[in-house]
DNA sequence: GGTAAGATCAGC
DNA sequence: CTGATCTTACCT
């Protein structure tokens, strides 16, 4: 798959988009790290939308926080989660659309030692799959902070890049409920690569699958 | 202007 | 299972 076709599908439906954005590759050039996506999630928008979705930060409507989804899809939306970690996602959809595909596990490629370095005295002797499993330790893996907000992944400038991967067969891409919302629990929106990166399924104490 | 819940992680 | 820690949305 191309960068080219990459994009395309960020502009389908938010499970297209996903499905894209699994197998790819997240690379900082001005570190030499790069990492592969191993799991994401898809979260979709407002209730007027064309993919509405009670479990996302779009479904208030724009606001300061989430207004980068709202924006070009292919640019960083990141978020301050639990009030301790930084989370990173993929805009998708058209602009004035909400939808995102937030990147829950990676695997390091390139650059572990500077990855490790940043996980800080537990990253030295962490095993290598799980520098990066799990949304809040993708952000420490690929050290986001929120002067990334909203960065073209795109841009040959930009800090961090996305660029697709090599072949991904079909059979390999898994999915399953999203973890830990309470909404619309029951939704497929997570995909998985077979991996040992990969982070556990937990549930929701209050799931519910209603909308 | 106050408050409850949340797309989490690590340590008991 | 619980604490850490803070932003947002939705009340009053």
């Amino acid at each position: 798959m191309s960068n080219q076709l990459l994009r395309k599908h960020l502009l389908h439906t938010p499970e297209v988009a996903a499905a894209s954005v699994l197998g790819s590759e997240l690379v900082i050039p001005e570190e030499g790290t790069r990492v592969l996506v191993t799991e994401v999630e898809a979260y979709g928008g407002p209730a007027d939308s064309p993919w509405p979705d009670p479990a996302a930060h779009c479904w208030p409507g724009v606001t300061a926080r989430n207004a980068a989804m709202f924006g070009e899809a292919g640019h960083l939306y990141v978020y301050r989660s639990y009030g301790i970690h930084l989370c990173a996602n993929v805009t998708c959809g058209d602009c004035g659309v909400g939808g995102g595909i937030l990147i829950r596990s990676v695997a390091v490629l390139d650059g572990e030692d500077v990855v490790r370095a940043r996980r800080g005295a537990r990253g030295a002797d962490m095993p290598s799959h799980q520098l990066g499993r799990g949304p809040g330790n993708v952000g420490q893996a690929i050290g986001v902070t929120l002067e990334d907000y909203a960065l073209d992944l795109f841009s040959e400038g930009s800090r961090i890049q996305l660029r697709s991967s090599v072949v991904k067969p079909a059979e390999a891409i898994h999915s399953g409920p999203r973890v830990g919302v309470r909404r619309a629990s029951e939704r497929p929106w997570r995909l998985w690569l077979d991996h040992p990166s990969v982070s556990a399924y937990r549930r929701h104490k209050n799931a519910s699958g209603e909308y």
